[in-house]
DNA sequence: AACTCGTTATGAAACGATTCATTGCAGTGT
DNA sequence: ACACTGCAATGAATCGTTTCATAACGAGTT
């Protein structure tokens, strides 16, 4: 025998299965003694629970499926983390599925998280999934977006104000006296890129003599914000911008050692520099950088309790859209 | 009714609950004709498995359990990455666990697997887990270890040698004719950190006139590295190394932006800088870094397909210890 | 016509935990 | 002595899928 069951340890115990059950889920209807007795049979065996049999009983899992687009992305295995410590504090687990940017692996995720009657679903969408997700709630498994406000307000959503902290962004550049400003950033493609720009774009056009260069990259990588890094540095001082604004910090990151190389550009004497995300290495970069922080892990846990409060409820859920503001986090790239 | 059966299957398509599984598990058994029935039943139903009952009636599940140390540590992404491949290969699934070096967190999800009847446990352990994986073991749950060489040769497991990854990388220094080696890591209580110290030591004390300086940090983050480069930084150039080997990227990293600082130190025409891991953001660095590389992502899926056949086979199974040799990566921080 | 294969399809049993209507029993009150 | 209350414990039914021994049926052999 491989592992005990309930039936093993009521009759070892000396009890009937219901029994042994509810001493596992309703401890106070059982007396003192009998408790003992069970307890010490579970010990004995080594009874574990099958969690397969009480799904299977309950109709629902104990689970919230989450598909991530990047898990490699610190801003997702953040807001991952916020989930689950939000699931674990209502006995809730997170499958972790990670999409990679790829339709496929997403709808895979999503199938295999329906076969697992997960309780809901916390989604970072790569397509138009939106009809699938209709789908899905008509077989009784809610979905919160993350990570995406969505003009569809059938579904709950929770997100950061990407316009907001573009504007933000910008009008602290503009504070220290700056006036020339360029944006890095690219694929215009992503909904994030170009509303951190249009942001930055109306906080600019509200300051007269104030101008906004736009410099678009292939990627939102390191490599990519040195080569933009590079290009400015080796422009004739004159036609330099007094500061920069990159799009994420990993291209802040890259555009900050491309000024820098070989004693060139200082900053923020010279060029002031703010990034986006506020990621971990932010803070340790040769010059540390500000940034607009993202709440991920608050994103991730509001995530997740609006989920199971739209699980709970009866069906005529009121779909919620939250949207956090960012926030702007001042370092040595902007000061002095 | 939240969601269809076989039972209601059958009944629209006109044929038992066991012709419907057979149409799902045994297709060939199955009469074309009655197939496509079946089929438009489901499609009609909108069926879909429920896996808890299968799971149930199977006594275990498709899925494998994988604890990390640290989620958000690129070389475990990689790694879980590598074993969600090779699993989804064969048709398994894998639940990532975060222990993030808690041994509560590690216990915790070790009682949630074996509830779910995980096949078995890929394990990067906190603490001193043995018995907790022999017990494991006795109900039939098998482990590898990983990122971890074990004296317990009890257990499977997969590792890196990174004694031989140090000696490849102070070796690599000094046959560029470096002689004052600087190892930066710490602290020395993190296995990977000793073993790799020592493999430099022994390639050091191999040549004459080579000396090794050990310079202790508190952990191994950029910034615990940049204070090591700005304090050799400080130093009258007389009493500078000539070469620095660090025990990770992250800490070369920081070490790079210590030296560099105002024009400071070059590298590598004066300090030659070797890290280890082969992080992304390795090669993207000011100045592109030279490398210990680790399969992390061959260590993921070597771990679960031993796990997989130590699964598979009746008691008796022989342990296996797996080492992988590290690889050096030549970039411009050790060139010219 | 009786028989043996071979191919399909059947449906009851089993997996293990939970639930709930029911029983057993001790104690109270009349 | 009887009825009543309340607490403990019982055990059969249930969840949905898979399995497997059995049945049904048609085709081919004697």
């Amino acid at each position: 025998m491989v592992s005990a069951s309930v039936k093993d340890v009521a009759a070892l115990a000396g009890v009937s299965v219901g029994t042994v059950s509810n001493v596992l889920n309703r401890p106070q209807k059982v007396s003192a003694e009998v408790t003992l007795r069970v307890q010490s049979a579970i010990d004995k065996l080594g009874f574990v629970r099958n969690d397969a049999a009480r799904q299977l009983r309950a109709g629902m899992s104990h689970s919230i499926g989450l598909v991530v687009l990047d898990a490699a992305n610190p801003f997702f295995s953040d807001l991952a983390r916020g989930a689950e410590d939000r699931a674990a504090a209502e006995n809730f687990t997170v499958l972790v599925g990670n999409s990679n940017e790829d339709e496929g692996r997403e709808s895979a995720y999503l199938d295999l998280f329906e076969q697992q009657r997960v309780r809901g679903v916390l989604l970072s969408p790569v397509g138009n999934v939106i009809p699938r997700l209709e789908q899905l709630r008509r077989r009784g498994i809610p979905t919160v977006l993350v990570d995406r406000q969505t003009e569809n307000t059938s579904f709950s959503s929770v997100a950061v104000d990407d316009l907001a902290g573009g504007e933000m962004a910008a009008a602290h550049l503009l504070s220290l006296g700056r006036r020339r400003i360029a944006f890095i950033g690219g694929p215009a493609s992503i909904r994030q890129v170009a509303d951190r720009l249009a942001g930055a774009r109306k906080a600019i056009d509200a300051v007269a003599g104030a101008t906004l260069e736009v410099i678009a990259t292939e990627s939102l990588t390191v490599l990519s914000g040195r080569a933009a890094g590079e290009s400015i540095r080796s422009r004739p001082e004159a036609e330099r911008p007094d500061a920069i604004f990159a799009a994420n910090d990993l291209l802040a990151v890259g555009a900050l050692q491309g000024l820098m190389l070989m004693g060139g550009v200082k900053v923020p004497q010279e060029i002031a520099l703010i990034g986006y995300d506020d990621i971990e290495f932010a803070a340790a970069a040769v010059v540390p950088l500000s940034s607009i922080r993202q709440p991920s892990a608050l994103i991730g846990s509001t995530a997740l309790e609006l989920l199971l409060r739209e699980a709970a409820s009866e069906d005529g859920f009121a779909p919620t859209q939250v949207v956090f503001p960012p926030e702007l986090i001042v370092r040595a790239s902007t000061q002095g």
